[in-house]
DNA sequence: GTCTATAGGATGATAGAC
DNA sequence: GTCTATCATCCTATAGAC
């Protein structure tokens, strides 16, 4: 892997344990195995590096939930699959966190790669929501934007109640709580 | 105010505001007004005044809903008075915020302080969600509990996804959403 | 491309005077 | 109780040699 590569990947673990204020240049350097003049020969600076290691996890929680919203299978079932898919839920979420920081929230670049994953996500779960209502698998009552933030919402607020709790289960039982209230059996599935 | 009050005042807007990382002893004393001295005279160091101004805002996480939850009115009107409640969406939950820092997650007083309040949260929403289901303002077969952590869940990851965008509408639809699954009309209750 | 040297400021305290 | 002085370390670079 080349040094930038290098760079980047260790980035994105920093931020991702230690969030944008408590990643150090010179932590990404050491877990990067780079120099100083090396870091900055590639970037410009923490910023840039950490709009790299952003996007990246911007554009991986993108491909983790189309492998399930865009497969096989039914409405009710890629929704299943996609929120009992296997998480490292204790570890958090990698593009949640950042929007706690204000440096962040405060960048144009990095606040647009962090939101712009959340909107995405939103239509996306919006659009099989809606295949699912006409289909019949879903009541045609159904609100299928209001039940889109609903799920991701449930997403990022489990990662938040896990973590503070230090065990999976309250992400787990929020998971089965709103698979319950969309009427989908949760036990009868696999992930 | 004393001293050590503003103190206290102090540290736990900036914990809400920068998280526990990114808030130094210094700015600190500079917003209560007071100087290194004083702060540690009164506080070890950061980390127990951290605990106190946690324990504060845990306090008042729990006096805000039970405000709601143990008010008047039908189990279902309790919870709609409290999702919909007047909030800073976009300054987030200043108890779900300290859940993403390692060193809070990592210290068995301030973890507590953070999980307790969450723990309070579940346990108090799955009582006045029983009290719905056997007086029949919900399904016979509502799951109390699981519903009680997507509740929960919605309202912390609500937060996230406002801040992400910069705007109360996921939060707000988030909740619209969970509520309209629960079958209560949202659009029927005021805040 | 990578290295070392250097720098001004912040961090999180401790010591001791008042 | 509060103040100032001091301290070792870290932060985020920049400069210039190799």
């Amino acid at each position: 892997m080349s040094t930038a590569e290098r760079l980047i990947e260790s980035t994105r673990e920093l931020l991702w344990e230690r969030g944008y204020t408590g990643t150090s240049p010179r932590a990404i350097q050491q877990r990067a195995g780079a120099g100083q003049g090396s870091m900055y020969h590639h970037f410009s600076g923490k910023p840039e590096l950490a709009l790299a290691a952003m996007r990246r996890s911007a554009e991986q929680l993108r491909a983790d939930a189309e492998a399930w919203l865009g497969g096989p299978g039914g409405a009710a079932e890629r929704i299943t699959g996609y929120l009992l898919s296997e998480r490292e839920v204790l570890r958090g979420c990698p593009v949640g966190r950042m929007a706690q920081d204000p440096e962040v929230v405060g960048d144009p670049g990095m606040s647009e790669t962090v939101d712009g994953a959340f909107r995405w996500l939103r239509g996306r779960l919006e659009e099989v929501l809606e295949e699912g209502r006409r289909g019949g698998e879903f009541p045609a009552g159904l609100d299928a934007s209001g039940t889109a933030a609903v799920i991701a919402a449930v997403l990022q607020g489990g990662y938040v109640l896990a973590r503070a709790a230090g065990s999976a289960e309250p992400f787990e039982r929020a998971v089965g709580g709103v698979l319950d209230l969309l009427g989908i059996p949760s036990a009868a599935v696999a992930a």
